[in-house]
DNA sequence: CTAAACTTTAACCTTAAGGTTAAGGTCAAG
DNA sequence: CTTGACCTTAACCTTAAGGTTAAAGTTTAG
């Protein structure tokens, strides 16, 4: 039962993060040490580390520093369970409407690489020439 | 054959842009207007819009204005087109990845959804568990 | 001729998520 | 006790692609 405390370079190196990160973290409202030590040096806990669990998982997980912050409002706030829920189905269709983006990007791409021949020179390439001709060749 | 003259704000309103994104354009060296009158004003000419088209069609393919500027050295230094295909199997590939990422991403997030119930308290989320006490449960 | 609309420049702001640097204080090992 | 590793802060830098603002000069329409 012993609270062990950590300073910043340890939870860094403990996590694969950087000090920098951590203080970025505090700055922006995001992880807290829970106290000073006498020298002024950050003191980090256990539950200090498991909300940068929380943190660095859900950052993996796609969601971006501010809506990890708005997580830990709701869960702070007893806010119901829906407005979490809420917020994943707007990840899921921003990562939905990206996924379909790109994969017009791919058909495009393909497109102009098909038209294309090795040993022209660049200034000739159909690449290019349509690129530069038609303004609505490519939306 | 008259060459038409065209100011910057007319520039921008035919292709839908601002002039600060043409001002923009002159200062990283993507695009120069062919030169400017008494009063300083820039004056584009037809050839400066044909180059416009140009990299508005393919900053809307997905190359961002530093790859645009390294087509068009391409381009003018007369190199062969096996540069531009290359660039564009490399945007391929990227966006192959970036595709893979999102998909992976949405599994996770469908997978989070469906243990979460809606009634329940935001604290007692099995995601928020889930992401609070499992370091690996997300990659 | 004058007011509105347009243009010029430089310099700063924006998002996201930190990185870098400077100038200094602190802690642990030899 | 001193050296090296670690910590502190503030302030600036990074990417990408512009947006904003200010203070001034120019052009055009009424």
């Amino acid at each position: 039962m012993s609270t062990t405390h950590y300073t910043i370079g340890t939870v860094a190196k403990r996590y694969g993060i950087t000090t920098v990160t951590l203080r970025h973290y505090q700055k922006i409202g995001l992880l807290h040490p829970s106290f000073r030590g006498e020298s002024g040096y950050r003191v980090y806990k256990e539950e200090d580390l498991s909300r940068l669990h929380f943190i660095l998982n859900t950052k993996n997980a796609g969601f971006t520093l501010e809506e990890i912050k708005a997580l830990f409002f709701m869960i702070d706030n007893g806010e119901p369970n829906k407005a979490v829920k809420n917020l994943i189905h707007e990840k899921l269709k921003s990562i939905q409407e990206k996924i379909l983006h790109l994969q017009k990007l791919t058909i495009l791409l393909e497109d102009l690489d098909n038209v294309c021949h090795k040993q022209m020179a660049a200034r000739d390439c159909p690449i290019i020439k349509r690129l530069r001709v038609n303004p609505s060749a490519i939306s």
